[in-house]
DNA sequence: AGGTGATTGTCAGTACCACTGACGGTCAGG
DNA sequence: CCTGACCGTCAGTGGTACTGACAATCACCT
């Protein structure tokens, strides 16, 4: 198991809301191609997925964040930025907007004084909760001119692609 | 028929080749959200497409003017860019490379001395078929998973989640 | 004509994000 | 107790795309 990122989820730039979404006609020899499909598409959930986030002045790695920390329990600063394959510094900003908003603590380890011990507040604890219920509604919404047998299909062929990626990867 | 962007094929960094892509296991609770994994195919295909672009010099945009240029003829700088929705000035710098590396040819207007006029060179032309080739042949073996039936109805699907969404957009 | 306003390509300056490099403070092992 | 490794931090860099301003040219209007 080899470690990569996941850091797919989002632009760089704070939001060209709605750029990055075609409904002009793109040239004709693209539309036919999958890969353009599949990144307009993605780009579509992806404004979807900022523009929660943003509401909530968040950014996608800090959602990861709470994520993790919610689902993981307490952790170090930079075992939490290893765990999203993310820089150490790149870590650091981030945790310090989330500290500043309160939705993380930052405590001293007993054990070693180097380390942050970084854990949810309730308030983080009830965003990460919020969060979850929007950007859920909002992939319903974009899937919604598939039937649920399709969409459980749609799931499966992603992850089939995905899966066989990740194995080609593993042994060459 | 809004205007809108299609700058959706890309990653603005060069290429932290392989990141953006998962092997290693992000926080479960996004691992079944349909948008996550969307964005990680979307992914896989961009770093493929990335890839073959840089092997020739190119960015992502450059590739789609040449495409512009191939399927609707020679036409003005600025055009172009309007045309996928780009600034003048990032416009002009991609145009600059693309004129610098032989592909395109920029002449002057003689009936507006404002504007050149931009069109493939035979070289162009070959390079824009070679490339057309290799990405082909990228998306066949990401889409290996899937049966040709298969490979049809994701296509559907991702079209039609598409149009659904354009058509939301243009009725509100 | 001629003058006002818009448009074309261009350049310099700015914003932004994520990274590299370097720094004190702390731990671990010989 | 001293060397090496590690944590969190900060300043500086790089690369991309933008905004603002510029001269040249056109288009319209009187």
């Amino acid at each position: 198991m080899t470690l990569t990122a996941v850091n797919s989820m989002a632009p760089r730039r704070p939001l060209p809301l709605a750029a990055n979404v075609v409904t002009a006609s793109p040239p004709a020899a693209v539309t036919n191609a999958v890969g353009f499909l599949v990144n307009e598409v993605a780009a579509l959930f992806r404004v979807r997925f900022e523009e929660v986030l943003a509401a909530h002045h968040l950014r996608r790695r800090q959602y990861l964040m709470l994520l993790v920390l919610r689902d993981e329990g307490p952790m170090p600063q930079q075992a939490l930025g290893q765990r999203l394959v993310m820089d150490r510094t790149t870590t650091m900003q981030l945790v310090q907007d989330l500290a500043d908003a309160g939705v993380v603590n930052r405590h001293d380890d007993p054990l070693d004084r180097r380390v942050y011990v970084l854990s949810l507040t309730a308030s983080g604890r009830r965003l990460v909760a919020t969060l979850e219920g929007l950007i859920k509604r909002a992939e319903l919404e974009l899937l919604a001119p598939l039937s649920a047998e399709g969409r459980r299909t749609f799931a499966g062929q992603l992850r089939a692609i995905l899966a066989a990626s990740a194995g080609a990867v593993e042994k060459p």
